[in-house]
RNA sequence: GGUGAUGUAGCUCAGUUGGUAGAGCAAAGGACUGAAAAUCCUUGUGUCGGGGGUUCGAUUCCCUCCAUCACCA
């Protein structure tokens, strides 16, 4: 039996993470580490939903407003800071959690990833310009050419997924494929993993009206003082991307609100995809704080 | 009450010179190890309003009923 646990809550968009976790933390009188790739930007408060000032007062967070929109980061880098602090939390509690919606951010604190040596963004950014000018076909004939083997058994109409391949062979000489060990992190903690699920239906109109909410406590007014960066990764984001076209006038604002619930929808459905295929986790109705904490206890 | 139009997928509609039907939107399922609220892949879900007639065969033609809409009273 190990002495400490981590506690991993997950789920889709709007299914009520942040109310669930705060009451687990409290109850256990701990501190909670999000697991949101977008809650961490400062710039962003509206369309991320983040817990509001009462709430973030009931529970120490951490990783929210942790960044500005003008860094860089991604999954790795969190994943490394994450585990990091949950190391220096667990020598003063007995339990912590880990909240957060962001499937590729908990995986990289829990099983984490492979070594593969960082590579300079000169890379990136000539792989970028060139896809920009040419096309999918670029990146296409690039990997045929230069690693013919993984190329074949990657997805190869994905252009993320063809930048990276390229990227790590560029800049290391070897295949991604050969740094892929499959060796996931063993921890010295115990961790219990609660995915939080409501019925489609009912999922689906507590997004539509979180969405009706945001809008009205200004979210077009945050977008539209984002505006300059919308460029910047952080804001290829739900909610931002849909307020941005809007601006450049490629839809009124009516069909701007439409997309921005029904991109949410979308987004909460491939969070769920995600998060199923774990089969160690345990699916609770986020209404049952009860039977959440018995499952801890 | 009269005249006309319409009734096909969850929605808006197309179509079949008679051989049981297809687009857009919405939706569903999936992949995903360094952009992950990102990126990508797959999928048409249907008593063609009800009943009857003609026909080898009707969603299509004819009759009738129902519903909706518009106009006239």
């Amino acid at each position: 039996m190990k002495e400490h646990k981590l506690i991993v809550i997950v789920g889709p968009t709007a299914v009520g993470k942040t109310a669930v976790a705060i009451q687990v933390a409290e109850h256990l009188g701990t501190e909670i580490i999000s697991a949101d790739s977008r809650q961490i930007y400062r710039e962003l408060t509206i369309g991320t939903a983040k817990p509001d000032e009462a709430e973030l007062k009931r529970v120490p967070h951490h990783f929210i407003d942790s960044h500005s929109i003008k860094e860089d980061y991604d999954a790795a880098s969190y994943g490394r800071d994450a585990l990091s602090l949950i190391h220096r939390l667990f020598e003063q509690h007995k339990f912590l959690v880990l909240c957060g919606g962001s499937g590729l951010y908990v995986k990289a604190v829990l099983e984490g990833f492979d070594e593969i040596p960082d590579v300079p963004d000169e890379i990136r950014e000539h792989l970028t310009k060139n896809f920009e000018q040419h096309g999918i076909v670029w990146l296409q004939e690039q990997m045929c050419a230069l690693d013919p083997e993984h190329f074949a058994a990657l997805d190869q109409q994905n252009p993320h997924r063809l930048m990276r391949a390229l990227e790590v062979k560029i800049g290391t000489g070897q295949s991604i494929a050969s740094f892929r060990k499959q060796a996931k992190l063993q921890h010295p903690f115990e961790v219990i993993k609660i995915g939080l699920e409501l019925p489609r239906e009912e999922l689906y109109s507590r997004i539509d009206a979180r969405m009706d909410q945001m809008v009205a406590a200004g979210l077009f007014d945050e977008a539209t003082q984002l505006y300059a960066y919308r460029h910047h990764n952080a804001l290829q984001t739900v909610g931002y991307q849909e307020i941005f076209d809007y601006m450049d006038g490629k839809y009124d604002r009516e069909e701007a609100v439409r997309l921005l619930k029904r991109n949410s929808r979308r987004y909460a459905k491939r969070q769920l995809t995600w998060f199923k295929r774990d089969e160690e986790t345990l699916w609770m109705n986020p209404g049952n704080i009860q039977a959440i904490l018995n499952l801890i206890n």
